[in-house]
RNA sequence: GGGCGCGUAGCUCAGAUGGUUCAGCGCACUUGGUUUACACCCAAGGGGUCAGGGGUUCGAAUCCCUUCGCGCCCACCA
């Protein structure tokens, strides 16, 4: 058999794993199956496995295994992300430490060595992917900036450009200082801050009259161009058609009044800075105002800083207060509580600025999304609750500003033959913008080198939004057989925090561009959590290194251990510290100095333990099993009934583990199938089964054990491919088209024999409650006894061979009258005595007893309550009538029992 | 400020449309067991006013109201 005597998951993983590549089991072309398809939320392309990925692709894996073994033409598309803030940022620290700077730079040269760097780490990510035992079309790999890609990508821009939909606007954009970027209004978080509010008095021009503002950014008075007062507020009106002098650099700047200003905030008087404010733009709209803005890019104070020019706002923040404050124009200073925008990349305070960026319109296209998802249940979120996060976010969309600042993308396909506002043209290539400038310009003389292409890169999910499509050239060959096969795909599997990013869309890309849903369910992960339910993340160090707990657990026992509390929707809570060799927990402190010592980090997970031993049990099952001798005998009756209720019980748990998969429910599927192995197959079935030390087993049982172990396997599959492939192997000569990952899901015969499935259960409680005896009076649990029933429920003895092999028994005898002597217990209404030496602490055996009265005198008050409730009989269903009626009955004869044992003991 | 959701055993979480799946799974805990597949094991057990209060109903963890506590999303007043 060659199986080893332990279950070694880092031994076999690999070996299965280049198994299945090698007969390309993963790969997908289109025939006459129906397809099932999922694309990968691609990761960032120079991005490390962490725990989220591993619990998204375990998802997602499982969804793939199991539709290739229910028959479908499984594929899963995998890929990366160029993720273009995030690499730049990357490329960009990189060179700095190496003393470049990216000013220093042309676009070319910076492209080069960010393309080095993508081709260094690029894919590293999907490598770490395969060690999780990820069964992608690997041959079918994308990255978001392969040529194909930015094609489509280039070519979509152009169509929107084209239908009206992209547009260049002038417009107050969130600016990250330290990227130098826009970042649209879903990259900005926002943080509560304890800040200053400042009270700055003004002078009004020709008098020596001052009046007070309030303001938390002190250093933007340089930007005022308008003093605002609400004209309703009682206290200003000496303000009205005045004018006012700006402190420290003496402008002159007009007050004017507009209904905008709260009156109970702060003075009620507001400085206007239109440059630097979204609201102050739209004042500074309305009343005509002029627009200065004081910050270069980089945030540090420009020429109409003064002074000031070059340093940074919040070091002017800090020099103007004082220089205010000397000559007398602080009033006072209190503390404020407010919010400030980061950027989620680099933590920078964003800061509004004025600037020219491309942005789409939103109205139009997001009606079909819309209705998809809330209307016509085209597409589904699990869980549900997230279509209200969807609703609330659609409904209220802004144009999506699609421009960034940077290199690495793909460039805004718009060529500037001039300076004006309008003299650019939209074109897929150089070769149409020349024509189309031609026609514009009316100058036929026009050459290339006339024309600049824009600087400024796409936002990267203008290119990820197209993901399910252009993975399969469905942009730029819209008829393609592989589109038309493919798409749309099934499932979608990502995180709540990309909803807005990604997912919602995609479903607009989709409707727009294939007229069709991009995916028909959508399932949401949670978050995965430390045991302090903190999110894991880098600086908190408490994310496990994912491929460490591989290597420890094996990637069967990770993903069991991690799907086993994860409800879709649910965050995560992961629980893996770090120990020492003896085990020991360390702290924060011993965690550092490991790492410095240069030791591998040593995990402790409680849940990846679960799993592995999961894989131990499975292991040991399938050495047990084959572990016997055959012999043509007959079969035993206990082995007959057993194997006959198991196939049974098997039925059950099938359709119950169908149904969990259809809800999303995964983890509750991964319980039910584990419950089903481990209880029912191990610990009854086996356990039945199991000839005494030594001895043969008969081959009807024998062969039947191994087809009903097969069907373990299959529906074990998607959870612990590798552990369940390589046990595959062993039972039997396998062809390569016999491997258990394209073999077949067990049919659902819907033969369930239910009588068989409640009389066991009956007899596996006599079981419990022979065991229990036996526990009690400190006999071994292989002991013989015998077993005396009253037999009041009427059970036929068909399962007296199932008691007597599993509760070691030697006699079930029947009898009329309970037995003095013995040990007693109750099943529904029927009593057994167990004959034994009865070594019983009297006191503590009428105690019991008397907390059991007690329990079911309670019982029967609340039933002959209910019963002789007038309202309850003639309301309730007659079921629940009858089952009250039984319980009363129930009780009354429990009771009669107890109370002679209890007399027998006094 | 607006919206959504959650509070069930020490911990994590199940419990459509009210009534035997109603108080439940897993972990943890207690006790006992090991030459006989597996200590990555087996068996037996203890533990909960279903956040508090009120209401509807013959009947509420489940429906309604309310208080408290927590989480998320969106929008924001200098």
């Amino acid at each position: 058999m060659g199986s080893s005597d332990k279950y070694n998951p880092s031994e076999i993983e690999q070996k299965w794993y280049d198994f299945w590549m090698e007969n390309n089991y993963f790969h997908s072309e289109p025939d006459d199956r129906e397809p099932y398809t999922i694309v990968i939320p691609p990761p960032n392309v120079t991005g490390v496995l962490h725990m989220g990925h591993m619990l998204n692709n375990t998802i997602q894996d499982v969804l793939i295994r199991r539709a290739r073994l229910k028959g479908y033409n499984a594929c899963w598309v995998p890929g990366t992300d160029h993720a273009s803030i995030a690499t730049e940022a990357k490329v960009v620290n990189k060179l700095k430490s190496e003393g470049i700077n990216k000013s220093d730079l042309t676009r070319d040269q910076f492209l080069g060595h960010a393309w080095e760097w993508t081709h260094k780490h690029g894919g590293i990510i999907l490598e770490q992917l395969k060690k999780l035992g990820c069964s992608c079309d690997w041959d079918r790999t994308k990255f978001t900036m392969d040529t194909d890609m930015n094609e489509s990508v280039i070519k979509v821009f152009v169509d929107l450009y084209n239908k009206g939909l992209v547009y260049r606007g002038y417009r107050m954009v969130n600016w990250d200082p330290e990227a130098k970027t826009t970042l649209s209004d879903e990259e900005v978080e926002y943080v509560e801050k304890q800040g200053k509010l400042y009270h700055v008095s003004y002078q009004i021009e020709g008098s020596d009259e001052m009046f007070t503002i309030a303001t938390t950014r002190p250093e933007t008075i340089l930007g005022d161009t308008a003093i605002c007062i609400n004209p309703n507020d009682e206290r200003h009106q000496n303000l009205k058609g005045k004018k006012a002098i700006v402190p420290i650099c003496g402008r002159v700047i007009p007050i004017i009044e507009d209904e905008y200003v709260d009156i109970e905030f702060g003075t009620g008087c507001l400085k206007v800075t239109p440059a630097h404010d979204e609201n102050d733009k739209v004042l500074g709209e309305k009343h005509n105002l002029e627009v200065i803005d004081i910050f270069n890019e980089d945030a540090s104070l420009n020429s109409y800083g003064m002074h000031y020019e070059g340093q940074d706002r919040f070091v002017v923040r800090k020099q103007i207060t004082k220089e205010l404050e000397e000559k007398g124009h602080i009033v006072k200073i209190e503390d404020y509580q407010n919010r400030v925008g980061i950027s989620e990349r680099t933590k920078a305070i964003i800061e509004p600025r004025l600037s020219d960026q491309w942005f789409l319109k939103m109205e139009d296209l997001v009606k079909p999304a819309i209705k998809a998802v809330l209307e016509d249940d085209e597409v589904k979120l699990f869980p549900k609750k997230f279509e209200n996060t969807y609703r609330h976010w659609m409904e209220g969309i802004r144009d999506w500003n699609i421009s960034r600042q940077l290199w690495w993308g793909q460039q805004i396909p718009a060529y500037y033959y001039g300076d004006g506002k309008e003299d650019f043209v939209v074109a897929e290539n150089m070769e149409d913008a020349v024509q189309f400038a031609q026609e514009k310009t009316g100058n036929t003389g026009l050459t290339a080198s006339d024309l600049q292409l824009d600087v400024d890169a796409l936002d990267t999910w203008f290119s990820s939004w197209l993901w399910p499509m252009s993975v399969f050239d469905g942009i730029r060959n819209p008829e393609n057989k592989e589109i038309q096969y493919y798409y749309p795909t099934n499932d979608l599997v990502t995180g709540p925090d990309i909803l807005f990013f990604w997912v919602a869309r995609m479903i607009i890309a989709g409707y727009e561009y294939k007229g069709a849903r991009p995916f028909e369910n959508v399932y949401l992960t949670g978050l995965v959590r430390d045991k302090q339910r903190r999110k894991m993340s880098k600086q908190l160090g408490n994310s496990p290194d994912a491929l460490k707990l591989i290597e420890d657990y094996g990637a069967d026992g990770v993903r069991v251990g991690l799907l086993f509390s994860a409800a879709a929707g649910n965050d995560l809570m992961f629980d893996a510290e770090q120990v020492d060799e003896d085990g020991k927990v360390l702290n924060a402190k011993a965690i550092k100095d490991r790492k410095e010592a240069g030791k591998e980090p040593i995990y402790e997970s409680k849940q990846c333990h679960e799993g592995r031993a999961l894989g131990t049990k499975m292991f040991f099952a399938h050495k047990l099993i084959y572990s016997w001798g055959i012999v043509d005998i007959d079969q035993p009756e206990a082995s007959k009934i057993a194997l006959e209720w198991y196939e049974s019980k098997f039925q059950e748990v099938l359709i119950e583990i169908e149904d969990h998969y259809a809800k999303y429910r995964l983890s509750d599927a991964l319980m039910a199938t584990n419950k089903l192995l481990r209880d029912d197959f191990c610990s009854w079935l086996l356990e039945i089964l199991k000839p005494e030390y030594q001895k043969p087993i008969d081959r009807k049982s024998f062969e039947t054990v191994v087809r009903l172990f097969e069907d373990n396997l299959k529906i074990l599959h998607p959870f612990m491919p590798h552990l369940t492939e390589g046990l595959w192997q062993q039972m039997a000569e396998r062809k390569v088209e016999e491997a258990l990952v394209v073999s077949s899901w067990p049919e659902m015969t819907g033969v369930i024999n239910k009588k068989l499935i409640d009389k066991f259960l009956f007899a596996k409680e006599v079981v419990s409650g022979i065991r229990s005896i036996k526990k009690k009076v400190n006999l071994p649990t292989h002991q013989e006894v015998a077993c005396f029933v009253v037999n009041t429920e009427k059970v036929s003895p068909d399962m007296d061979a199932v008691i007597k092999k599993s509760a070691v028994v030697s006699e079930v005898n029947y009898v009329e009258e309970k037995l003095e002597g013995a040990m007693s217990f109750r099943v529904k209404s029927n009593e057994y005595y167990v004959p034994v030496e009865i070594e019983i602490n009297v006191e503590e055996e009428i105690a019991k007893l008397r907390k059991e009265l007690e329990r079911h005198e309670r019982n029967l008050m609340t039933s002959q309550k209910k019963l002789s409730n007038e309202r309850f009989v003639s309301n309730a269903p007659e079921q629940v009538i009858a089952v009250e009626r039984k319980k009363e009955a129930d009780a009354k004869a429990a009771i009669e029992t107890i109370k002679e044992s209890l007399a027998a003991l006094n």
